[in-house]
DNA sequence: CAGACTTTACCGTCCGGACAGACGGGTATT
DNA sequence: AATACCCGTCTGTCCGGACGGTAAAGTCTG
């Protein structure tokens, strides 16, 4: 019943803790993702990760503490690769909302990983999700100001971006990846094509 | 530790029982919705619709039996309200496009209680959605194939719709109604100017 | 030794579900 | 009309187990 014996065993102090950690983060999005969040318990992810239950509870306080760990984990990179993807866009206007749904073409880890660790946060406690939120409305103020769009169309790409992601969360009839590519390019076009609306109404191209 | 003593008392058998079930299905939903997930217990369901633990189980057999008959309910609701909703609306193509556009306008009763049944049911056993996935399927097919609309436009409209009622779901910077009815706006006009895109590319207006 | 890390053992609570009837209106029998 | 009986509806209680969390002792490293 420990199978666990790849774990690594000499290491620094510090490092093989930092270890730990992100093993039981990692432990709890495979349970949530294998068995549900309804089997999202401290001694299921605790064995998964290959940690006894106190070892758990020493590096997350709390089942709540574990959720919150995992939304700031996988919201901060969601984040920075955002960013990233971001700046290698060169567009006139609308680098931001490209980035955004280009980040939902396929179902990328990243964004499955937010999904279902969003999912474990409204299943435990709704207002877990605030700081979650938080970032969600720092991303629409960035796409409805900075991003030189129309707000109405830059709020569209959010919705359109956000819809697929959460579509695919629950299996609500998810579109096939053509029919992503094509609606993706659809808003991709609206918005690019005349994104400062009302300045220019050119087709360039 | 009785105040409900407004319940219904001498009525046809049949009768009363039907109440109480949809009594029950009422005090889950409220439950969910102030409550949360997490305290979507048997006791609780049972305590808010005025009935014992035992009257409760006489009605539905199981917790999982108690998400099926939510998701029934307000899927069969949310059914035929957009059916309606179509049929009223005269339009040469896109008319439960546009039914399933003007549903998530404002958030509605039929569709938060869609919502979080749905969150319910994924919190619980993720198998409970299947037949909600079916049904999602269906519109999908129908806006793909009946309503006369170019595909990708069609899953556009849907896709924009889920996007709004799941933001809205777990409150991710949710677009206040002004901004709502600008992006809905933006949608229909797309899919109704030019529905059958492909053989006329104009941009009259 | 000190402190970071981990384990083992344990506890109280809550939850889903089972169960054994009670109530009460119909219906059949006499 | 009175009696007995049935069955749909509902009650209150009980149970086994899982779950989140605590406490204290142990191990390794520097």
């Amino acid at each position: 019943m420990g199978e666990a014996a790849d774990r690594p065993r000499n290491l620094p102090v510090q490092e093989r803790a930092v270890l730990t950690r992100d093993r039981i983060l990692q432990a709890a999005t495979e349970v949530i993702k294998q068995e549900g969040v309804s089997s999202l318990t401290l001694d299921k992810v605790a064995a998964r990760a290959g940690v006894s239950k106190g070892g758990f509870l020493y590096h997350f306080g709390s089942k709540d503490a574990l959720i919150i760990g995992l939304l700031n984990q996988v919201m901060g990179v969601l984040d920075t690769e955002l960013n990233v993807l971001a700046d290698g866009i060169d567009a006139r206007q609308g680098a931001f909302a490209l980035a955004y749904l280009e980040y939902v073409q396929e179902p990328t880890k990243a964004a499955t990983d937010t999904a279902v660790s969003i999912l474990a946060a409204a299943a435990v406690d709704d207002d877990l999700l605030d700081s979650t939120r938080a970032t969600f409305q720092r991303w629409q103020d960035r796409l409805r100001h900075d991003d030189g769009l129309d707000e109405t169309e830059a709020l569209l790409a959010r919705v359109v971006g956000d819809g697929l992601w959460l579509i695919d969360l629950f299996g609500l009839a998810p579109p096939t990846a053509d029919e992503r590519r094509k609606v993706l390019d659809l808003v991709s076009n609206l918005i690019t094509d005349h994104g400062a609306a009302g300045d220019l109404v050119d087709s360039a191209e």
